[in-house]
DNA sequence: TATGAATGAGAATTCATTCAT
DNA sequence: TATGAATGAATTCTCATTCAT
């Protein structure tokens, strides 16, 4: 149609689109910088370099706002996770490899964390009102649970965990720690950012986690 | 009391610990309902049923304010811990004594939880400009190596185990799940609050610990 | 028609001026319910169904297409009254058909009183800035001169009346009570529209006019 | 008490009430010139010379000032019709004095006719909100009841009229001529708000309602 | 003729903070 | 110690209008 064949309905389009994700990711830095709360309207439109009366055109307003990046940002870790074939590997090294997966994601993505801890501060409304909270669920859990079995069956896992208690544990160990590195760096007056603390955490939750499911 | 023999300075005195205490806890439950960004000082000097103007009087501003309350909590979580004589308890014990009391300290204040997140938001810079500091430091570090390491020496631990990291990681296990309940509830479809959820966490995580100390 | 025999120019024009007539009704419907003020051009655009670019294609801005609904419903109103033919009834009958017809047409355009109230405000500086200032002109103060007239000579009517005066009176009267008819009803506590209150505004509207003509 | 006796309190309060008072006067002129959607709240802050803020900390919101200055119109012509005392005189006077009075009392209060246009065009939800809906309510009613009963008693009104309808009529012939005076000049080609234009139109008023109720 | 994208200037409202007593 | 009044600087959001095609 006159859409896709015209030049000029294709880039508007194009353009539409590129702006919409330029306001995006310029919110998610700027949420995760200063949550919820503290996110400025007007800092965002700075970001991303477009007229903050955009920002209202295509999303409503600051909490519609907040809501979409937490959408994406959800669905970008669940894209990654949907990489990882956990399935395709020995159990000891899916679980090392979730793990892994699991740190690296945090440490790659702070604002993931930020993005969590403001959509909890509002008792996750903006999750309760997303239209899209299909795609929020995690499809690692059946995942995990298939590795966990096979585990089991093989002889080199205990019996009896729960995929989803596992999950939450694996995640709250990186989670706790990077999330909350200013306040525990500052208590424990060691930098828990330096390489070599962080090499340290990772190896020490790999030991507890498998230390723990190992029989 | 002062009340009765000295009717003038002291009783002033009294008042203005009085209206001191109620503002921090005023402070303590707006900060900790709205975080430091989200929270206002109209509503603070509204719960504590005092004037706003007292509370500049008393705190000087907002960011003074929450970083007395931040210091309060500390300075709460730590009287507590000081309680739990881990020293005189079997190791297996005083772990899981340590680990019941991290679970049942952050339910019972989850305020705990939404001040740290708001002070790593700020990156702990209202802990950096404390005076206090030392008081920070939990002396459960100490405390935990020593079980550590009686362990080890009884053969019922594992040797190797940082305090630290094990300290952060029961931290952890419970923070996420507890901090981030809304989110995970709305994203796995299950109420982590209810009273079975909660007892399946509390073993789950007590497993997991021991599941990897125990040799 | 223009349709069928000339599928270019015409045809254009008539779809010209279809969306012009369509932005007048919409703009007309949205002046009346907000005022000039309170309307919204963004909101006439939803109400026509045309992209709001194309208003200022064809009214130029708000202002002017504020004046334009006004030239309309004068004309429309003009329109009406020219059907009247109150020469050709007795003097009596033909006030008492005025009398009905301002009535009845306030009741079917609530809008216009709007519109009169919303120029009036801005000193109607619209009709000062209108190019067809002649439609506005009643051609029914003429003819209510010869009515009056007739009347005199006929000997039913009293002398000396002001066709003007006695036009304002009329329409005041209707148009009060309309117009007010919010105001009115929450300060008498009645319905002002009710059925029956309205037929008896009108028996009174009529008696108090005929009343002070007749002699 | 300390209120009423030391020299600060009661400055104080006079303040606040001169504040609020200068706030209501000037946001009167400012909706009476703008209507309620064309009045700016810097404008109104500006008149008052006094700090916008203050104008929200005593009266919350713009609606909510648009309601108190209705009221206070409402009060202030209610007390003025209450030093009328229609019924110390004959009923011919008493009515052509309340046709004046509230011919003089739109002449001298114009804003009152414009507030009135702007209470109707939001359906009088202000007067439904307010508190003192009481207060609105004319007492006029009742004492133009018993003007027009001793009338008809004494032989010189004709009975059967309802004072409402008369009151009604009484003000839209004046209400009409004064609101509309904009448009009305401008289509009748001459200045209704000249001096002459003006004693004519009361002594046409004055004509038609005695006109009507004599017998 | 028609339209979606984009904008600058405001507008209401909020907020931490200070004044004056 | 305590308080009501007052303020300036944001902050979110709105609106008429224009751009580019």
């Amino acid at each position: 149609m006159a859409r896709e064949t015209s030049p000029g309905g294709e880039e508007r389009l194009r353009d539409a689109d590129r702006s919409q994700n330029t306001i995006l990711a310029a919110a998610r830095d700027e949420f995760a910088e200063y949550g919820l709360g503290g996110a400025r309207m007007d800092r965002i439109a700075e970001r991303a370099g477009l007229n903050k009366r955009l920002i209202y055109y295509y999303f409503e307003d600051k909490e519609k706002l907040f809501q979409a990046v937490l959408e994406q940002a959800y669905r970008d870790i669940r894209e990654q996770e949907a990489q990882l074939h956990l399935l395709d590997l020995e159990p000891a090294t899916a679980v090392r490899r979730l793990i892994e997966f699991t740190w690296d994601y945090y440490l790659a993505h702070p604002e993931f964390m930020t993005l969590l801890n403001s959509a909890n501060l509002h008792k996750a409304r903006h999750l309760a009102e997303s239209k899209r909270a299909r795609e929020l669920n995690s499809p690692l859990i059946e995942t995990l649970a298939g590795v966990l079995e096979r585990g089991r069956r093989e002889g080199s896992f205990r019996g009896g965990v729960d995929p989803v208690q596992l999950y939450v544990s694996i995640a709250g160990m990186a989670y706790f720690y990077l999330s909350n590195n200013y306040t525990l760096s500052a208590i424990f007056g060691r930098d828990l950012m330096a390489p070599k603390a962080r090499s340290e955490r990772l190896s020490h939750m790999t030991e507890v986690i498998l230390g723990y499911l190992s029989r």
